[in-house]
RNA sequence: GGACGGUUAGCUCAGUUGGUAGAGCGUCUCGGUGACAUCGAGAAGGCCACAGGUUCAAAUCCUGUACCGUCCACCA
């Protein structure tokens, strides 16, 4: 696509060109440092990416403007699960597969298709206006934060924190692989619920057919009805052939539920396993990590869980063992990614003990540390972290960092011959005959070290010092770290801002940012999440084509209040967009009126001087002013300007608490109907008198303007004969009470 | 079952510390005037979910109710 000849692209190649994003570490200003979250490498960027790259930029265009040296830090995210999913289905397409094309080639096609997607993602970040600091661009599996993932590993390992072992983990049997508590979703489901005989005993159950890997029944020890049966062991007919069991005690069990006796299936149930720990069950394996079962299912093995559950129910009922059935509506668990059925089983993962983690990250959130906006965020966080478990770190995935751990096997005489298997954690191979696990770390675990790892961290940085002394050990870290600002939509809060909270604190004593923003969710009219399978979504680039980027940005400004969802359809974003666009006419007929049909300059005397002088402030309005004979000129003219006095400061008061679309609508008030509608009719009668304050009035709301409308205001910027090479450089207008 | 958020004009939403309700779009009436019809002037339209309470005064604070939504939780 040639696109040489729009005018923001232009613009924006000028910006770039003129260095007007790069932060400079060496630059005497106070730094303040804004940190974009890493947009996952999956494909287009939507809706909610242009609203949060939108206020990311106002808040850094801001800070620029007010004098301070902005680092705005852009990064991709691999996106581990989502990643692969994707890039699967890509192979599908020409009928290759992970098994076709084995870890070494399937992951150099990965990478290039990560570098076509990530074109896309870098081309609509420039189409927004973003003006972050390119030349610091950072992907999650770039060496670096390579680096600063096994630093952090390592440190975890050496501390005994992290563990490998069998333990039920919730399976995704689609992606493959375990995923974590807070990557699954809950849906909620029409099904059946089974009474079942076991023995005497008459029990209730939503899923038969993991009958195979039942170890016990359970009852309440509170109820009487089965007291009697407690301890005592019974042949049970589970359609493979008959198993003992016993029935057992546990305070879990609900008397109410059901008859109050439930099967128990601790290789694939959550609470079952906690009984089966409590009470020594043996566990048995009859889902496989595809979601079938196994040769423990006998004549339904390798069947899928719902096949499985239709091919037996005629069966139970023929065998008397199926008594009744009764409608249920209950919560399925679904993977977040995939949507398919998750299913508990037992895999062997790692996991990192987060007690610690947590305790520290808690702590930081009582000290008022970080300032969330909106503020109950950081009581939603805190009561996450109280009742937080370890953290499942492994993935059975290719796309990631590898675990870092690697193994060498030796055989050892030993009386019983066994083999002894040398474990070590490195970064590389440690030499000939190790092999590295198979697995990689969760995306969370990188992604959560995102704030340290895109500054260069681990190295130069002495851990634990305060910042004051950190300055001479790298300035970059010392200067940028902690953020001053964070933006994030809230369902990713777990995941990823409580992660970065827990390891940032862990590992510098500090907290990852000091502003935390939490934007609102777009949805569509009917309150649903915007979603490829729904086709609901609404492109931004539509809007962008339609309105203009300044013009989309505004619109989705007045969506951008923390914490709030918000309503929308192509039709309302069409609206709003118009808005916008109208305004950025009205704007451009302003200027036309104040810059190109001013009358001649012979007659306005010092007025250069004056606008040259403007950002100094009212000493140079003052003058101008008190050179004004008129007595009504003299009040509109401190009208004007009391009114900008005011908007500067509503403006500056609501972007420092980021209330941006409080913000945008002050200037709004003040361009439309107060110096278009009012001042501007009004000095068309004494139009030479007017100039010097015309063009102070519309440059200093330009300035105001920019944060949000960014190539409106730089392009009519340029227009005016005495200026800085670009508004970036202008100075942020100063209300003086 | 817990926690939190929402309920304001036809639609989508604003409303800082309590002081006679706001915007955009839409609707209606005027207006081609030298910045602007991608516009201007003007108008209609709201017992601010409901019920109590605090207060001189509440959309705004407190209590409760209803409906909607989100998150969390081991309901088989």
């Amino acid at each position: 696509m040639e696109q040489d000849l729009n005018p923001e692209t232009k613009i924006y190649g000028f910006w770039e060109k003129e260095n007007l994003f790069r932060a400079d570490p060496a630059s005497s200003k106070k730094s303040y440092s804004v940190l974009i979250p890493p947009p996952n490498l999956t494909g287009e960027l939507h809706l909610g990416h242009a609203m949060q790259h939108s206020i990311l930029d106002a808040v850094a265009r801001f800070r620029r403007l007010s004098g301070f040296d902005v680092l705005l830090l852009p990064g991709v995210d691999h996106a581990g699960i989502q990643f692969e999913a994707t890039f699967d289905k890509e192979l599908k397409k020409d009928s290759l597969s992970k098994e076709k094309l084995g870890r070494e080639e399937w992951l150099k096609s990965a990478w290039e298709f990560k570098e076509k997607i990530y074109k896309s993602v870098s081309a609509s970040w420039r189409m927004m206006g973003l003006s972050a600091d390119w030349s610091r661009e950072v992907f999650t599996l770039d060496e670096g934060p390579r680096r600063a993932v096994f630093e952090q590993f390592k440190t975890y390992w050496e501390k005994g924190m992290i563990y490998k072992g069998p333990y039920i983990v919730q399976w995704c049997p689609k992606c493959k692989t375990a995923i974590e508590d807070v990557e699954v979703e809950y849906e909620e489901r029409e099904e059946k619920l089974y009474y079942l005989k076991y023995g005497p005993l008459t029990l209730a159950t939503v899923r038969p057919e993991t009958k195979f890997g039942d170890t016990a029944m359970a009852v309440n020890p509170k109820d009487k009805r089965y007291r009697e049966y407690v301890g005592k062991e019974f042949e049970i007919e589970t359609l493979a052939g008959k198993r003992k069991m016993k029935v057992i005690a546990d305070d879990v069990v609900d008397p109410k539920f059901g008859t109050g006796v439930i099967k128990v299936t601790p290789g694939h149930d959550f609470n079952d396993y906690e009984i089966g720990k409590r009470h020594n069950l043996p566990i048995l394996q009859v889902i496989n990590k595809s979601g079938r079962l196994t040769e423990l299912a006998g004549k339904y093995a390798g069947m899928k869980l719902e096949e499985a559950r239709q091919a037996m129910i005629p069966e139970l009922r023929e065998r008397g063992i199926l008594v009744k059935e009764e409608d249920y509506v209950h919560n399925v668990a679904v993977c977040e990614r995939c949507k398919s059925v998750v299913e508990p089983l037992i895999s062997e993962e790692w996991f990192l003990k987060v007690s610690e983690l947590a305790d520290g990250a808690v702590k930081v959130i009582d000290d008022g540390k970080i300032k969330f906006l909106p503020k109950n965020y950081a009581k939603i966080l805190k009561d996450w972290l109280l009742n937080i478990h370890d953290w499942c770190i492994s993935r059975s995935l290719w796309w990631g960092h590898r675990i870092p751990v690697w193994y060498r096997v030796t055989e050892v005489q030993r009386a019983n011959g066994t083999k002894s298997i040398e474990v070590k954690v490195s970064l590389d191979s440690p030499g000939a005959g190790w092999v590295q696990d198979e697995q990689v770390l969760d995306t969370w675990f990188s992604s959560g070290l995102w704030p340290l790892s895109t500054l260069g961290w681990p190295f130069d940085f002495a851990q634990g010092k305060p910042s004051s002394e950190r300055a001479s050990l790298d300035p970059e870290l010392a200067k940028y770290f902690p953020w001053d600002f964070e933006i994030s939509a809230p369902e990713i809060k777990y995941l990823w801002i409580a992660r970065m909270i827990m390891i940032a604190n862990y590992f510098t004593g500090e907290v990852p940012f000091k502003a935390m923003f939490f934007h609102g969710m777009l949805r569509d009219l009917q309150g649903r999440k915007f979603s490829k399978s729904l086709g609901n979504g609404i492109d931004p680039m539509y809007l962008i084509a339609k309105w203009g980027v300044d013009a989309t940005r505004m619109a989705l400004y007045t969506y951008s209040i923390p914490g709030r969802d918000g309503r929308v359809s192509r039709e309302i974003l069409d609206e709003r967009g118009k808005n916008f666009r109208n305004f950025a006419t009205k704007i451009r007929n302003i200027a036309r009126f104040v810059l190109e049909l001013k009358p001649d300059s012979a007659h306005l005397g010092g007025v250069h001087s004056h606008s040259a002088k403007a950002t100094q402030g009212e000493s140079a309005t003052s003058e101008v002013l008190r050179s004004d004979s008129s007595e009504v000129a003299d009040a509109d003219n401190k009208w004007i300007k009391e009114e900008l006095e005011k908007t500067i400061k509503k403006v500056t008061n609501h972007l420092e608490k980021v209330g941006l679309h409080l913000a945008t609508e002050e200037i709004y008030e003040f361009i439309w109907h107060k110096f278009a509608d009012v001042y501007i009719e009004k000095s068309k009668r004494r139009r030479e008198n007017a100039q010097p304050v015309l063009e102070y009035v519309l440059k200093t709301c330009l300035i105001l303007l920019h944060p949000f409308m960014p190539f409106l205001t730089e392009e009519i910027y340029q227009k005016f004969t005495k200026r800085k090479k670009s508004i970036m450089l202008e100075e942020w207008p100063s209300a003086e009470d």
